[in-house]
DNA sequence: GAATCACATTTCCTATAGGATTCACCGGCC
DNA sequence: GGCCGGTGAATCCTATAGGAAATGTGATTC
């Protein structure tokens, strides 16, 4: 009740499902829910002050983003939390799907595309980088827009879906909850000079521009996740 | 042991979601239920005779695979079919996946990958080829495994997702259900090359063997649309 | 004849209740 | 001490009911 009188006054109506949704969505990526602990629908539904049944119909999406996971008869549960080598194999992936990306959305780039990447990037340059949870938030959201419109004028349905699969970018996130950013001056650039070839409209400096940007990201993962390691270990 | 037989096997027991899951999957393939027509939910719980709660559940699972649409308080129906157009988009993002795929599986394969990839031919041999449902249904199944296969051999859990959301093979499926199979020939060739590049274990060959195949795919399903277009008009 | 409004039906959405299953705890037994 | 079985609570799963919204129908009005 509380959850619908707050925010069922949009445009477009929004019914209960889609807000518990959200709210799930962000206590995983608060790190209130930590990987591994039970999701329970009862539990969830007295929390939220809704009834069981949006809950559900919310975990059942939510599974197909795979940051919660399902047992028949048991419920879901969050999903457990990347290893550095999880981490470098959705770098792979990505190196496979975004340079392609970048490729096929240089042939559709006009300047109001340019424009919104290049606000993506003055944004990235403006978002705090603490290791809060807010502060981070804007800085990896404005990250993620970036590659979202890279992906998105591709123009091709398919190929978001699969950008879409690998939404263990939000589980990224989490891994590094508690590390902040350490690596916006090396993305900036790596953005700019995407942003560049765009420009200049050269589809293939974009892809290579990319593929040197995911592989810059995976090395300094890499290398952070070794400190995540030592500093949870000490 | 006896007794944690069923367990063991990981085939803990179905929920009604589950099966409602299924015959929905199969009433889509089967052409029952036809492109852009409304699913209801009431209307499925009546004829699947269970309650709306687990049919709810259903398609909220099944509106991740792109199978169905859902708008609030309106309700899901059944995706369009594809265009010939969205037909080349598909065959255009296998084209960045599976080649992939393809050259990473080909570094984790061993005798028990070659068999069961030659077994899919086998079987791809072997299936009959006419246009009814039940006959193309077992020609699909062996063509999805065999790329399945090798899109799990990967090992790669993100790639295997992005592979997984092109699950518009299912629509593929619905989009020539009518036509049958037409280029059985082609694709049992091609599969065979792929075949004996794994066991070559040459992975760049696998990768441009996967590339023709697809691309192979894609020229003839272009043609097979036109051909399908001038029948529907007639 | 076309647009509009009222009304009835269908459908979606949410809450609630109860049966079935799993889990956690605890006492008994080898 | 360790293993086994029973009991209670928590949880999942399904069915049902009713309010809210959307759709379809028919009559009225311009």
């Amino acid at each position: 009740m509380a959850i619908k009188d707050q925010a069922s006054r949009g445009v477009s109506r929004q019914v209960l499902a889609d807000h518990v949704y959200e709210a799930l969505l962000i206590a995983l990526m608060d790190g209130r829910l930590e990987a591994g602990t039970p999701v329970s629908i009862d539990g969830m539904a007295r929390e939220l002050d809704v009834s069981p049944t949006p809950v559900r119909e919310a975990l059942a999406r939510l599974e197909a983003t795979g940051m919660v996971r399902r047992t028949a008869l048991r419920g879901y549960r969050v999903a457990p939390l990347f290893t550095a080598a999880e981490l470098a194999d959705l770098m792979d992936a990505r190196l496979v799907i975004e340079p392609a990306n970048a490729f096929m959305a240089c042939g559709h780039a006009d300047a109001d595309l340019t424009d919104q990447l290049s606000q993506a990037i003055e944004d990235l340059k403006a978002a705090p980088r603490g290791p809060s949870f807010a502060e981070f938030r804007a800085y990896w959201e404005a990250d993620e827009r970036f590659h979202r419109l890279i992906a998105e004028h591709a123009n091709n349905q398919f190929l978001l879906s699969a950008y879409n699969a690998l939404g263990g970018q939000v589980q990224r996130f989490r891994f590094f909850g508690g590390l902040g950013v350490t690596d916006a001056d090396f993305a900036i650039a790596e953005h700019t000079e995407i942003l560049r070839a765009f420009e200049a409209g050269d589809a293939d400096l974009a892809r290579r521009k990319m593929i040197a940007h995911i592989e810059g990201v995976k090395q300094r993962s890499q290398h952070d996740s070794e400190v995540h390691d030592s500093e949870v270990r000490s």
